[in-house]
DNA sequence: ATAGGGTTACAA
DNA sequence: TTGTAACCCTAT
């Protein structure tokens, strides 16, 4: 095969800075989620999330982080019945199987594995029961109780439970979801420990007050507050630290080219557009040195905070005590890393809560918080929770559901106090009763397609008819000529005019819709179908965009979807500038679907995250190593032959 | 394990 | 119906 890993040497800067940005939002989502701050977790990882389907330099560790937020954010809505990850399933039971793909990627004790999978299935066992659903409780009991010894008394309550269709019990009051939550978190803990990520150590070297706790060089040159309390590296002092943190972490660009590339990347920002890349706070027209206007110098701006950073000193070093990446040519990251806060794979699974407090500090390390929220709550990013995706059904097309409406969920409170755990943090079992769970919706300000896109040709989205299909083989996908004036109607209308491809600047609510994607020109960009369609109504369907986005099952056998009423959309801001956004809309890795449906997946149509990730190991490992890709990127329920066929219509689509 | 023809479930 | 993305089946 034509390996394109060759040059895989040369990173760009977007994918060292990505990498970067990876392992800081990992390592935030981490601790929002240690303190029990899930509403800020949410936003993390739909950072990360979105950050992913960016170039970005995949170590092998990457993979790891990925499933363990796969994990912690199916664990996090495990108490929503009504949303699903992937199609079927409760996000319990979504947690179940990326626990079997964590345990294929890691080596986790056998005892260790069955004890977490227990514990899932109990929880969801009560979950489903609290609720009342006790057709699917006992689904549950029968598809997933072992007949193991050790269960077997908890089994028999269940059923008893289930069969009297009692929903309350000392058992189910007994159990506390928070709790569950925390558990699960201290076993993904025990699994990986994160090491402090590059970006925080920068800044702590950097002598920024909030982070560092090191003396750091004290000459007050190293450093200069600015107006806004921001700090200003010298040139030189930024020099020293990524020299050392570069070998650390094997980065292979110089500091020079690095700059180079800011500098002249820096320049090109000085347009308005490039401004939804980076969280960026209103970014302050004063300029700044070239170097200044990088990552690094956002994050260190700030607000001082004046936390301890006590603890960060004292930390010992530690070891990532499991890496098994795929492939790991590259270097792994066992460096030592600090890590603060003292939980140590010993402790017992139950001993947990105390220790919580004790590491608030260490989200306290970046003070940037305010940053991050702002982030979370400007338009491109907050998206990410969920949304849903329904089938539509002819019968109940009419009825529209779900109006939505603007809702920030605690958005308010939570801007201006960020770190702290507010509104849902605290509260133990985010009951869907209690709030019908985070339902966000926003609006979309969206120029459908990705101008270059449009610009360089609008190829019908799929080769022209072919009235014979399989006689004329491959031939006609791959190698077809480009141009292909051809168009039949259908494809005249699927393909969103030229005109359309001038930013239409067009308020809407979509449903997830909001596919641009830069990726796939030939896509038939969600047009004013779907648009209307979105407008109105509902989530109804959503096929037509189906094979970016939303993995939308589709239809759900015969029964009726129960809880079907409400459905989560979602819709995000679509900045017009919006360069590459790519957002992989619909379910993606942490965010759920709901509209939930208990209907055998027939047919799981592709995200554009996950064709993200396989264009990303096609050009990684070549096309034709489909179980190597597989295993490299956090697919779910993809299988070696799927990643093939999918391959194979991307192909014939020309989206690669 | 992969390639590629055949089948199926949907949307239009 | 028809077209097709996702899936299935099977030879290699």
């Amino acid at each position: 095969m034509g390996e394109s890993v060759g040059e895989a040497r040369s990173l760009s800067d977007e994918q060292i800075i990505n990498r970067w940005s990876f392992d800081y939002y990992v390592f935030k989502a981490l601790s929002a989620f240690r303190d029990a701050d899930y509403t800020a977790f949410t936003h993390f990882t739909s950072i990360v999330e979105s950050l992913v389907v960016r170039p970005v330099d995949g170590h092998s560790d990457m993979i790891v982080k990925l499933r363990c937020m796969q994990f912690l954010s199916r664990i996090n809505n495990g108490d929503k019945l009504d949303l699903t990850f992937e199609e079927p399933k409760t996000p319990l039971e979504s947690a179940l199987s990326v626990l079997e793909d964590i345990c294929r990627d890691m080596s986790v004790p056998p005892r260790e594995k069955e004890r977490v999978q227990q514990a899932i299935i109990e929880t969801l066992m009560v979950v489903c029961l609290r609720s009342g659903e006790f057709t699917r409780a006992e689904e549950v009991l029968l598809t997933h109780f072992s007949d193991a010894a050790d269960s077997a008394g908890k089994r028999k309550l269940f059923e008893s439970l289930v069969r009297r269709r009692r929903s309350s019990h000392s058992v189910l009051q007994l159990s506390s979801y928070s709790d569950f939550k925390q558990d699960m978190l201290d076993f993904i803990e025990r699994l990986y420990r994160v090491p402090e990520p590059f970006l925080l150590q920068m800044l702590r070297r950097s002598g920024h007050p909030g982070v560092s706790s090191e003396p750091v060089t004290s000459s007050s040159q190293e450093r200069q507050k600015d107006h806004g309390g921001a700090v200003r590296l010298s040139l030189r002092g930024l020099r020293q630290v990524y020299g050392v943190l570069s070998e650390r972490y094997g980065v292979s660009v110089s500091f020079s080219q690095l700059q180079q590339e800011l500098e002249h990347q820096d320049e090109q920002e000085q347009s308005p557009e490039l401004h939804l890349a980076l969280s960026e706070t209103p970014r302050d027209p004063e300029s700044q040195p070239p170097y200044a206007g990088m990552t690094i110098s956002r994050l260190v701006q700030e607000d001082d905070s004046q936390l301890s950073d006590q603890g960060q000193d004292t930390r010992s070093p530690h070891r990532i005590l499991v890496t098994s990446g795929p492939e790991s040519d590259e270097p792994e990251l066992q460096t030592p890393v600090t890590r603060s806060h003292s939980r140590s794979s010993s402790t017992s699974p139950h001993d947990r809560s105390p220790a919580r407090h004790t590491q608030k500090h260490i989200r306290m390390v970046l003070s940037s918080d305010v940053e991050l929220e702002d982030h979370a709550a400007s338009p491109p990013s907050r998206c990410s929770s969920r949304q849903q995706q329904k089938k539509k059904k002819k019968s109940d097309h009419s009825e529209s559901e779900c109006v939505l409406m603007e809702e920030e969920d605690g958005g308010s409170a939570q801007v201006s106090s960020p770190a702290r755990p507010s509104s849902s943090s605290s509260s133990p079992a985010v009951r869907r009763s209690a709030r019908d769970t985070p339902r966000q919706s926003r609006m979309v300000l969206s120029s459908d397609v990705e101008l270059e896109d449009h610009a360089v040709s609008p190829p019908s989205r799929r080769s022209s008819r072919k009235q014979q299909k399989k006689s004329d083989h491959s031939e006609s996908a791959l190698v077809s000529s480009p141009a292909r004036p051809r168009r039949s109607d259908r494809d005249t209308q699927n393909q969103s005019q030229s005109s359309e491809s001038e930013c239409v600047v067009e308020l809407e609510v979509k449903d997830g819709g909001s596919c641009i994607q830069h990726s796939t020109p030939a896509r038939p960009s969600s047009t004013d179908t779907q648009r209307h369609r979105n407008r109105s109504v509902t989530v109804s369907s959503e096929s037509e965009e189906h094979s970016e986005s939303p993995a939308v099952k589709t239809s759900r056998r015969s029964s009726p979807s129960p809880g079907g009423a409400h459905k989560r959309r979602r819709a995000r801001w679509q900045d017009v500038s919006g360069t590459h956004e790519n957002w992989s809309d619909e379910e993606s890795l942490f965010s759920s679907t709901s509209g939930r449906s208990s209907k055998k997946s027939s047919r799981k149509m592709w995200t554009v995250q996950e064709s993200e990730w396989l264009k990303e190991g096609v050009r990684r490992f070549g096309a034709g190593h489909w179980e190597k890709i597989r295993s490299s990127f956090p697919f779910t329920e993809r299988t070696a032959v799927n990643l093939k066929d999918r391959w194979r219509t991307m192909l014939k689509l020309r989206l690669v």
